[in-house]
DNA sequence: AATGAATGAGTGTTCATTCAT
DNA sequence: TATGAATGAACACTCATTCAT
């Protein structure tokens, strides 16, 4: 029984692969159920033994593979780095995660749903939320250390992800070859510097 | 004649409006053009006086509401303001347009289909390249003028632009709550004091 | 007033006229009211004015457009000339008026309008009934005048027509080049030295 | 899986006949799935389980119920006989050929359609081609062998089968009562006295 | 007489879903 | 489990026809 249980899992983990692969390449309502079959290696009707509806498919998806991950990946040890350090690592460590072969594919899939379906947003909400709050525990952290000048540590996050998040998605999404060439390094320098030190002129 | 034409347009702007609304509300492929019709208040045939297909409908919407009035709305003597005073003004601008009905209504439409169609992609890199170049003769100007640091005058609009943007998108498209709260005012403040003094506390 | 009849009768000729080319060209069913109005340079509307009905126009050209005028166009004198001379004579003068552009055109709207309606194969039988009547005249008369062997006076013109028809027929409708580089003269030549001779050697 | 295959065949012939009966009775563009499939007591959906289109499905007659199989029928050893039996062995075989129901429904279906597609013709010319091939060996043989006249082989059986198709045409098409009441045997009588002996009296 | 915007009834086609095997 | 034939409810699109102008 054993077995057979981890047959049936092994089938729905790869109808849901399938079905990412499928979505993220043209989209939910453009997927046909044919489409998915055909990546899966089985026939259309076998879908229905695992997923009540192409709605449950998603849905599935969107709860199991929701982004979370990405926070878990960041080590809670590098709390303790100091600004310059932890702020280039946490760019490098979420341009590497974002920029992932498999992080794209779901944005492929997540970002148009969210469009129309609010419970959908709701499930990334809670994501970022989680990523936010992490990056908002450290700023406020180092603010009241002083290490850090006294602002509102709620939207620091925000700013900061938001410069991240831009550039992945003119790379990945748009495609736009204006900011293909940039390394992840670059990335991470420009972002650093900036965000520390400002843009005006040192004093 | 004169007449004529004006009906003509009318009615065309009348059905481009409706797919608008319907468009952003369940997306290109949900919405039928029955939907469409209805918004509009016309019968489904109708459409096809007008346009080819349902498809040439996006495209009249994409190409004729490109957003690229973003940047023909900001004042060109605008550049002569200092930093402070501009990056402000700019944020506090854009955030207006973008937090629009008619902006948010038109993002919904074009984020989804950007994802699937490169085409879509390239109309919208064009509206960001051009905005993006806007910013970034500004900053090359100051950057020579000494008011500015030394700094990657390319990469910079783009850590600017994409700090709104993820407010934006945050706010519209995912209504998470936890932004919903801040002002135009809030934003632009944090925003425009982060990137010009940067975190570190001042020396 | 007599104008104005006249304006009527030409507007209606030239939207026949307009129609059989349209109709030659794609047939009936896929013949669009729109390619008929463009076709005769006015708009779809104004074919309502002239015409009960799409099927009311092919009628009007079946009924008014039948070829009985080939019969006409033979000369009443030609019943005295001797067999080779007239047989001859009626073949170049049906394959000339078979494959004018203006006859082929007509093969085209009618024939495949009387696989479906009956009521266009009567008005055809009719004009074929007396093509082959007139032959049939004439055969029956050199019959009984000893000129032509003793047989079935109405089956003779069946197989003559029949001969020329299929010619016809692959040369215009088939299109078959095998058939495509034979002169006029070369088929009456075969046709009539075949039926009066016939293919056994000579005694 | 031989089971299967064999019920997939028997659908696609099902669905087949049933087009080549509406088809035949109504034409290509005329009939309609919801025809189709109420003739071959299925859904219209299912049509397009075994056929990518309408169109398809009106190839797959063209293609597939070539009357290339007239020829086929035709047993070489005929080729022996002399010409007075051989004709009328070839007429009365090919009489019963056309005549049979199925292949006048075929004839319905090719006629309309061969006017206005080029390709459809191609396909008949391949099969009169195959046909008149046949003969023309027949004629030319004979004629070296001095058993029949010198003459244009080439054109000969393109005069004898055109004769016969006219017949069939008026019979089958057109509905011409006056021909109706003719057997086969007099029709071949016919055609065979007079291209054998010609009309000119015996010398 | 003439236009062409507007309608509505259909058409071919797609596809999620069901179900007998 | 797994298949794939079969369904039915849409859907985009077409077009003959009408009618206000």
């Amino acid at each position: 029984m054993a077995r057979t249980t981890k047959v049936v899992e092994d089938r729905r983990e790869q109808i849901i692969d399938a079905a990412m692969h499928v979505f993220a390449e043209k989209g939910f309502v453009r997927a046909t159920n044919k489409d998915i079959a055909r990546e899966a290696g089985i026939t259309p009707g076998l879908i229905y033994h695992y997923f009540e509806s192409k709605e449950a498919l998603l849905r599935a998806i969107i709860d199991g593979r929701s982004p979370l991950r990405i926070i878990n990946a960041l080590p809670p040890q590098a709390l303790a780095l100091p600004p310059e350090v932890f702020l280039r690592f946490i760019v490098m460590q979420v341009l590497g995660i974002l920029e992932d072969e498999n992080f794209i594919q779901l944005i492929r899939v997540f970002l148009p749903e969210v469009v129309y379906n609010p419970d959908t947003g709701s499930t990334i909400n809670e994501a970022i939320q989680q990523a936010l709050g992490f990056l908002e525990g450290y700023f406020r952290n180092k603010i009241e250390a002083g290490e850090l000048r006294p602002m509102d540590a709620a939207l620091l996050p925000q700013l900061f992800i938001g410069s991240v998040m831009a550039f992945v998605l003119r790379r990945n999404i748009l495609h736009d070859p204006q900011v293909l060439h940039y390394t992840h390094e670059q990335i991470a320098d420009a972002i650093v510097e900036t965000m520390l030190k400002g843009l005006l002129p040192g004093r």
